[in-house]
DNA sequence: GTGAAAGCGCTAACAG
DNA sequence: CTGTTAGCGCTTTCAC
């Protein structure tokens, strides 16, 4: 048996509410039946039980994260933004991976509302109508983290991925690149697929220039996939100058496919990727990259998330956060 | 106010012993009752609260986790291996960050003690008499992984890491080098430090060399790191024609800082890290590394824990899962 | 096969 | 400033 509230008041001489009060904080309590509260927690060696202190006032001071796959480089560091703001507001984080599998996504939900988590800081792939639904339903505040629903009625914390895609590809025309590639994911994916293509295609359609299918290639955000994307693309008669990638990882299969093939970067091929996680400068040459700071965008959300918790009033619950391309040696331009 | 428990047993015309039963699959329920509780469930959407359950039952399903630093390549992925054995026991994981600090660490012991976890799995570094009196005093088990204590006497998972660490060197002693360095964590760090350090000076001593300590470099775990190494190697006057370093990112950063002073890998120097983690593919030439199965470390960490959580008997409890050493083109050979 | 009732350890009014 | 008293929602004997 373990020891409980009530032998610590027993050993103090005091009823269990005032050790509550001492184990709380309450200020509402004469310093020297305080002292004696202590000297009895410190004597039993009481350690508070936080279900016990969950079921009676309905707060678990714990958070569930639903993040894809905490071992992606890019996932993680948003995972240390969120763990790091929640030890701050004094939370534990139940973290889950969820494979961007949507029935996994939904239960998982379940579960941490079972567990009676405070609120949720969701990071996936695409939001649909039963996402949503679940959202809704939920009787604490939900933060999209590095995601976003098509409607923007959910909080959420992102980059403009449109604008900061946009700008990249735009560097690159104004570098004097005519024949420019993009290495995408898959268009379902709202962030990573959908979002920075049309920033891609916006930057060539305003420039006056047209989509080449030819130069859009698809992967799965490995380095092998962009190692193949690059082979594909050097087979092609009319070869593109410049590629640009939506994850830092595949911009460096891109670099190694085309030096595997003989090729140099940046002499043959101008490469920007997306993120900005440490790989860039862990590549030769190094990687000119669309920084995306992931910490940051995690840190946000879950300060977002306490906002919600305590009911403090948010002027924007969608925040964009700023974005910018670091140059580096993987450009022979090192700017607009 | 939520539906409770007590809820569905009116809907269903019965008591809440036969809800509780029901939904905990206690077989002891007529079928027709058994339908009738979960369509009463079905249409109150009831949402049974695992705090109150926790605090019946005195088992939370859900275990902690203590881990330097999430972010890092090599601890997200033993993580993701801890999660999914987690999640396949019906496990639910508090995921804490404590950049190896000891006071952050007991005090995270402790905090997840108070939520009651059924057990923890603990990543770190150096295991103080401190850790391990308040190993001792847990009431739930904790299982070491990718760490280990010096008298063995805790349940841990790793690799023989000064045995792995051998295997590479002598490896290397075999392809003929006789000036081999070694970048090497912090000697207090028990494994990147202490234990690979021992197996790289047990090669050179068994094959009738000595230690040169101009050829031992201490790094801190990142590429600069290597960089740096790298560059200080170079400024010898006798240089070594070999580098193995304690960590991937660490060897990444050799290479590099071999390239960035116009030397060649593996024709000026034969480069191995440690740990084979992604990065060991991401890098040209691709790193010869030695393989360090994170993943299944982390799975097997978990799978010991359900263990002890179960009262299951345990044969070994002390694990070393089998190293190798992967050859890549970071070496001019590729074998013994 | 089912129900009644006693907690699990703590918080939160409410008195005083 | 301190104590009393209800619960929080569920599991778990123990009867029947």
């Amino acid at each position: 048996m373990n020891i409980t509230i009530y032998d610590v008041a027993r050993e103090a001489g005091v009823s269990m509410a005032t050790v509550s009060r001492v184990v709380n904080g309450n200020p509402n309590v004469k310093p020297t039946t305080r002292k004696r509260v202590h000297e009895a927690i410190e004597r039993l060696g009481y350690r508070p039980n936080a279900v016990a202190r969950g079921l009676a006032s309905k707060r678990t001071t714990t958070v569930g994260v639903i993040i894809p796959d905490i071992s992606s480089i890019f996932f993680s560091e948003l995972a240390r933004g969120i763990e790091d703001i929640a030890t701050m507001y004094k939370y534990n984080i139940i973290l889950c991976n969820s494979d961007q599998n949507k029935e996994k996504e939904i239960h998982l939900i379940n579960t941490l509302l079972e567990k009676q988590v405070d609120g949720i800081v969701f990071m996936g792939g695409e939001i649909t109508k039963e996402h949503e639904e679940t959202f809704k339903s939920s009787p604490v505040p939900i933060v999209l983290s590095a995601t976003i629903d098509a409607n923007k009625e959910f909080p959420s914390v992102n980059i403009d991925y449109e604008q900061a895609s946009y700008d990249a590809v735009t560097a690159m025309i104004n570098a004097g690149h005519e024949k420019i590639a993009m290495l995408s994911g898959t268009l379902a994916d709202p962030i990573n697929g959908y979002q920075k293509f049309a920033g891609y295609k916006r930057a060539l359609l305003d420039a006056g220039k047209e989509v080449n299918d030819d130069y859009v290639t698809l992967g799965d955000y490995t380095h092998d996939a962009g190692v193949n994307a690059m082979k594909e693309l050097i087979a092609l008669e009319d070869r593109p100058t410049a590629v640009f990638a939506s994850t830092d990882e595949m911009a460096l299969g891109l670099i190694h496919g085309a030096q595997d093939a003989g090729y140099r970067v940046p002499e043959d091929f101008d490469i920007i990727g997306f993120d900005n996680t440490r790989l860039a400068t862990m590549v030769r040459p190094t990687l000119t990259s669309v920084v995306q700071p992931m910490y940051d965008i995690g840190a946000v959300s879950m300060r977002l998330l306490t906002k919600f918790m305590d009911n403090e009033t948010v002027d924007e619950q969608v925040v964009l956060l700023p974005h910018r391309v670091e140059y580096r040696q993987s450009t022979s331009f090192q700017g607009e």
